[in-house]
DNA sequence: CATGAATGAGGGTTCATTCAT
DNA sequence: CATGAATGAACCCTCATTCAT
């Protein structure tokens, strides 16, 4: 049964586009703070052209935040038969803060509870049981305490996303997140420190400041941004 | 050092303590958000009256959570001496993430970095300073992992009060706290199992539920509202 | 005397029909505040065909309800001829008042005055020409009073347009019509003859015009502004 | 008691009047169409300042008219007294609808049934009352007929500022307004009533409260949808 | 010095009309 | 010629801050 739409003319879609990807920069920025107003300015269209795709501002948000959010259910669910439920599950969670820590909607959006922009698409459900799915077998594979359920998890998450976005400057990106994780494993699992070593970098970035790093392609790749931030580094390592 | 300004009138005082007052309870309700308006009007005073005795709606702000987190500095301090480095730590943490959950606005203030609510009066260091003592304390005394610095534990409070504020609905308060805070701990230490049995009822609120409980005067402490909670209590420590 | 355009195209006539045809329901249900989108929504057309059908929405308006109108000026002409003068009269008066309680856009239409909805067409007088006729005819057979001209009956008519529109719950439909209708008919006393002398002149107002009046201090206080209008009123008391 | 608060400053409730009497102004001339920052610019104040006298612009209008219709409701309790109760209820009944000509927020306002703008303040149950007292004794004092109620009134005089707002260019002002009132006035003979009669039923519905009969194909046909509403009619026909 | 009235710049939303596809 | 997307001016309402009383 086809659709009873016609497809959506070519400079429609292209403006419905524009603005999603102006809201989601915008939205992504400030949260639902950013007016409507700036978002049209942005995708350099009318505010009626916004209000012609979106029945409103919220729904608008709602569109930008259940579309990343699909996108990571879907990654969810490709994780659910992975080789390893442990790394699944723990690195299912790591590339959700990650998502948060650029996308303060996406943060919002998830840390709401009830009648949230996610419920509209049952988008706040749908994550909870994919997360639900590879929770069960981390905790199975032995990964996993086996006392925590999805709930508690997604209110871990919540504070992780939190702590990323509140982080102390001193704090470098992602080591608060692998510290409170470490609170999931379970107690006798010490052979497998995780926190200090799970800490894997992900992309090119300082360790302590964050910072874009100059990676050059030979010899042994850089981890920090330079000097001070290798020195503070060491004074880390060696407080205790 | 006095400062040149005459004392304050009588009168001018009492009104300036009734702005407080009301701005307490109103930004812990609601944060900034609740209009300066409606604080004067619970503070029975006219808008220009906070004004003269605040530049503006933010250093009300300012002046009000700086004034909670100075006697929770006080508190940290007066625990500098405590015999269990240990528990004046994590207690200390634990009455901050509860403070928070009742106030809004302290919470606001504590996540904030930079030129924030607490900067004006210092406040934000000295509460790192003050929170810096029981750490060190506590890492000495074997109670916390030595590799956290202070900046670390403030975000990961951060993440506490945040979880806290919104946590998944199935989630009784205190508990994710509990768990998070684990992660502090040194790994060894699997004796003391911390979160299970950290959880003390501080007041007399259903474990699972956290509606409050009818409580009997003779027998056994009731934990739970009824049957329904104290099965989900069972479930919860039977699962793995 | 034929139009130099071309016959419409078939599908162009449908589309037109479907427009009206939409727009009339539309209309009667809402008046002129209903959105245009609405009507094309509903004709199953687009914005651009109805304004390629109808130079702006009004025009729209015009044509729907000079479409109705002019069925009932032939519906009136019909009448001119029957045999019971004051029953076509009558009845006539009543089928107006009963359509525009469902229609609306026509209570609005034919309550306006000088360049509304229905003088484009010139609707407006060829409604009150249809009606004149029946006036005329129903006073000749001694149904209506001989005092009241076609502008009159029309202004009464409105009356009764708007007490159908907002009458009180308490008041069954078409009863307050019947009563206002009933003020029409001639007196069987001629002693009273009330409506004459009971407008009596609280203000010093031209009687025919409404303008205020040069009133003098002595004499006999003036009833008109001028000639004009004692000449308008004499034929108007003489008509009969 | 004295009330709590303390009279209104000189200058606000200068203002509040300014407001007051740019919106009867603009109301009057507009309705409710007009926009709320005209009534501010004609007051010579910004929109807030409306906004703090008047929650929103449906409030505003209805102390305006509330207003005015109090002020009415007291001219009819005065009248109640009168001599010559006829007159005092068909001058009360020309008043207002003098007032509605040259105030259409008035005039809106009156004719709205249920959750109208003078419900808030009750001043559509008062004015009813208050005309109720004029139309009883008039039946009495024989100068109406018996068999209307005060609804009736009510709708004929919406009906008659309905009429003066849209009357024909050609009939002057109150002339139609007296026509229509004539029909309250007593037959001199009774043989041919008129009304009743007149009101032939078009289609299957109660007389009283309109409601679809259920019709049998044998008998009388019906004319009350129930003994409720028949018994209403009895009423209605033996109360003169 | 207190009061609370006034300001006015936005913010979300609607809709008649135009115009690219 | 039909489509329906885009425009943008209004509209109602809020609230931090200033200032006359």
């Amino acid at each position: 049964m086809p659709t009873d739409r016609p497809p959506m003319r070519a400079d429609a879609r292209r403006n419905r586009e524009r603005v999603m990807r102006a809201a989601l920069e915008a939205f992504a920025a400030d949260g639902r703070l950013v007016p409507l107003d700036e978002i049209a300015r942005r995708a350099g269209v009318g505010a009626g052209t916004v209000y012609r795709n979106f029945a409103t501002k919220e729904a608008l948000f709602e569109a930008v935040v259940s579309d990343r959010v699909r996108a990571m259910v879907d990654e969810a669910r490709a994780l659910g038969a992975a080789d390893d439920p442990g790394a699944a599950f723990y690195d299912f969670l790591a590339r959700v803060v990650e998502a948060a820590m650029v996308n303060h909607a996406l943060c919002e959006a998830l840390m709401e509870q009830g009648a949230g922009a996610l419920e509209g698409e049952c988008m706040d459900a749908a994550f909870t049981d994919a997360l639900d799915v590879l929770l069960r077998r981390a905790i199975e594979a032995g990964d996993v305490r086996g006392d925590v359920d999805v709930h508690e998890v997604r209110t871990l998450m919540n504070g992780c996303m939190a702590m990323e976005r509140f982080r102390r400057a001193a704090v470098p990106p992602r080591r608060i997140t692998a510290l409170a994780l470490d609170a999931l494993r379970p107690r006798q699992d010490v052979t497998k420190q995780g926190n200090e070593t799970e800490v894997s970098r992900k992309d090119g970035a300082c360790e302590i400041c964050d910072r874009p790093l100059n990676t050059s392609r030979t010899g042994r790749p850089a981890r920090y941004c330079g000097p001070a931030c290798r020195q503070k580094a060491h004074r880390r390592r060696t407080r205790a």
